[in-house]
DNA sequence: GTTCAGATGTTGACATTGCTCACATTGAAG
DNA sequence: CTTCAATGTGAGCAATGTCAACATCTGAAC
């Protein structure tokens, strides 16, 4: 499933990538607590100690996984927005980004998690700025007048959904079922967010 | 600053609560890295080994951190509602939310992480679903003809925004600077989700 | 009041983790 | 071909979560 072959030559010749995507695979099955340094040199078939070559820290590493979730996060947003009629493509991105968090919800919880440090980190912070801009404008878009705000509003809406659907706080509602729900809410946030004086 | 004198018998006489508080301090001081069963049971004055006997885990004590931390947010929101008219207390409610976010980030945190198993500790959900309540009635009542979506929407958007703030991913606003952004956020999402019909 | 059974605490140990240091191996530039 | 920086190895340290065997206390029954 990836491009990583063992191959036993000393050298490993992508270990960085390697390891990125290892570790992305080890999130996605067995959330944070899975993702350990010397489990993930393990699964790529190297020493414990080589991963410190390319990240000083655990969490340089978590780092640069949040920002390839990020990159996949965007690739989905952006992704639903082509081919939209222009005052339909904030719904459309709303409801791809919900949909994100329902199918990687260790990797969006880890994204978020910020006991991770996003402010350090370059990369990081230009990926998640890169998605937040990408939601962001669409929503501005749909009330010009106050566009920070809409965008605040949407961004937050979107967010808070998300998380309440993945703690399955919402009784009855659980990640299988939530799309109907999903379509309500964010048209209906569309709705009454939208222009405000549309007659 | 807390009730649990360490005084050097045999038997603490009230370790659960005084690992609890113990834990509460050790998290809003170093965050969830620093919660570790040894550094808490040094803070108590106790063996690595007592804590065992309240929690199963490590996990089962974070749980109840947790729900303390619920208990703690339900009393603050509820307070903020108290003696406001009743189609101001949504508002108030909101405010006072995204408030206790912004002043216990770390707690806040831990208590949506979620890698955290609501749903199988019955104390956790229980604390966790009446303050959810307490909030989704006020906004229910802002929308009767959709009760159910309005409390929603509100739950998502005080919690997204709250994250939002905590991650510093609103440029130029931080926790010092956020208090008029709040209001007038708050204020905004109560008129444009608020009654339909209002004249 | 003595006794005895839980409940509660202690000691010491095991496996595992993040991380570091001294050393080994390599590919590429001179 | 030599050399050097980049990359990988192995052993080891301190710390952690957890457990089992043992110690001590407390309260209820006699």
């Amino acid at each position: 499933m990836s491009t990583s072959e063992p191959s036993d030559r000393y050298h490993h010749g992508d270990l960085r990538r390697a390891l990125v995507e290892a570790a992305l695979e080890l999130l996605l099955e067995g959330g944070t607590e899975a993702l350990g340094m010397r489990e993930l040199a393990r699964r790529v078939g190297v020493s414990s100690a080589a991963p410190y070559r390319h990240f000083r820290d655990k969490q340089a590493l978590i780092q640069a996984v949040a920002a390839a979730g990020f990159a996949l996060f965007l690739e989905a947003v952006e992704a639903a927005k082509a081919g939209v009629a222009v005052d339909e493509q904030f719904g459309a991105m709303a409801e791809a980004y919900v949909q994100f968090a329902l199918r990687y919800p260790r990797l969006y919880k880890l994204m978020f998690s910020s006991e991770l440090g996003k402010f350090e980190d370059k990369d990081l912070r230009r990926a998640a700025d890169a998605a937040y801009a990408s939601l962001a404008v669409a929503a501005a878009k749909q009330d010009p007048e106050a566009p920070g705000e809409a965008a605040i509003s949407a961004w937050a809406f979107v967010h808070g959904l998300s998380m309440l659907l993945l703690d399955e706080q919402l009784l009855g509602v659980s990640a299988a079922n939530a799309e109907p729900l999903v379509r309500k809410l964010t048209r209906r946030h569309a709705q009454r967010f939208g222009k405000p004086h549309p007659g």
